[in-house]
DNA sequence: GTAGTTCTTGAACTTGGGGTCAAAAATAAG
DNA sequence: CTTATTTTTGACCCCAAGTTCAAGAACTAC
């Protein structure tokens, strides 16, 4: 009953949330939202409400899906550490690829809405917090299968190399992949 | 000649500078310039032109001040570890001991600036890399005193260490001081 | 076909951002 | 006191952001 919907809501999202992610969100304007998603402005405000309501499903998105591929990709063949480099390998390459490096949804949410918005940076927190859960399994499991030392606290690693990430993606911004990939060297080292 | 200055231009970019660095570039507004520093926006805008300029101004000011903090407590008595840990410690103790966590100009104009502004940009860099030279210098003097093990790449250690403080300025927004300090504990594992 | 529902479209509205300007107010020099 | 110079002040402008709305279009059920 009514009239279809010209397009579809989660295509729409994910336009969205690489819109946000590429400008900013202040920096991105409804007309932009119309403009890569390819829906009115009308049409974006009947479906999703306001602008940071649409925000929110793009951050959420983004949450879903860099878990899954995080998950995935320390899974595939290797030690942790292999895994865990391989991971911070790309995280970068990814993003240096790029016309202009953007980082991470995340990172940059925290910074520009940090305080602000208590719920996108409580949204952020637990996508950082999975994350962290994600290292500390793959290290954990790493221990069980005997290329992870036994004394390392895999909590506490985890903890630290999210924080590493994060810097990485502000770094990104900034300096060159040679210097990117010496940093992922040190941090790595003492596992 | 002519009608004097109402205010301290000085004050004035350092008071800007404040504002910048609670609300973000985007999120400051010539009012709220004018409102901080207390001079009329009109005058603001006589004596610097235009709201990026003083931003500029007020990133430079970051940076002196930054680096010349920085500088001086990294060489008070101590060894390299013991400096380096105090050093990041009183960085995150100071941004939680705030109503709101405001983490690093430069990383916050980093994030927002980065690949919009080159210029702001190129001055994140170089601040950054004034940091990483103390800490490679700080760390050199380790090796001749004898507290820093001598097979460690200072440089790399250093670039490294840069990394680390800005993940930390990052993540002060989304966690509580235990989780930044067991991550500075885990960092400084290797020095 | 009519009713009822949902979506689209484009115009319109309100607010605030970034910036400009003309007039008045301080000063120093002559 | 006049002149030349520099600041201040506050009104004013233009434009874009974020949102709303009335009208019409597309569909289903009867």
């Amino acid at each position: 009953m009514g009239r279809p919907k010209n397009f579809e809501p989660d295509a729409a999202v994910a336009q969205a949330m690489e819109t946000f992610w590429t400008k900013g969100y202040a920096g991105t304007s409804p007309a932009d939202l119309a403009e890569a998603t390819g829906v009115g402005k009308g049409s974006l405000y009947h479906a999703f409400g306001s602008k940071r309501e649409l925000f929110g499903k793009a951050l959420e998105l983004y949450g879903r899906a860099g878990s899954a591929m995080t998950e995935a990709f320390l899974n595939e063949p290797g030690t942790a550490k292999e895994r865990i480099r391989a991971y911070l390998m790309l995280l970068i390459e990814t993003d240096l690829s790029l016309p202009a490096p953007r980082g991470c949804l995340a990172a940059n949410t925290a910074l520009e809405l940090g305080g602000k918005d208590a719920e996108a940076t409580e949204s952020v927190r637990r996508m950082t917090n999975e994350t962290i859960r994600l290292f500390a399994e793959r290290l954990r499991r790493g221990q069980r299968d005997g290329d992870v030392a036994k004394e390392i606290d895999a909590e506490a690693q985890a903890h630290f190399l999210m924080n590493t990430v994060v810097g990485l993606r502000v770094m990104t911004q900034t300096h060159d992949g040679a210097v990117l990939h010496r940093i992922i060297d040190t941090a790595l080292a003492g596992l």
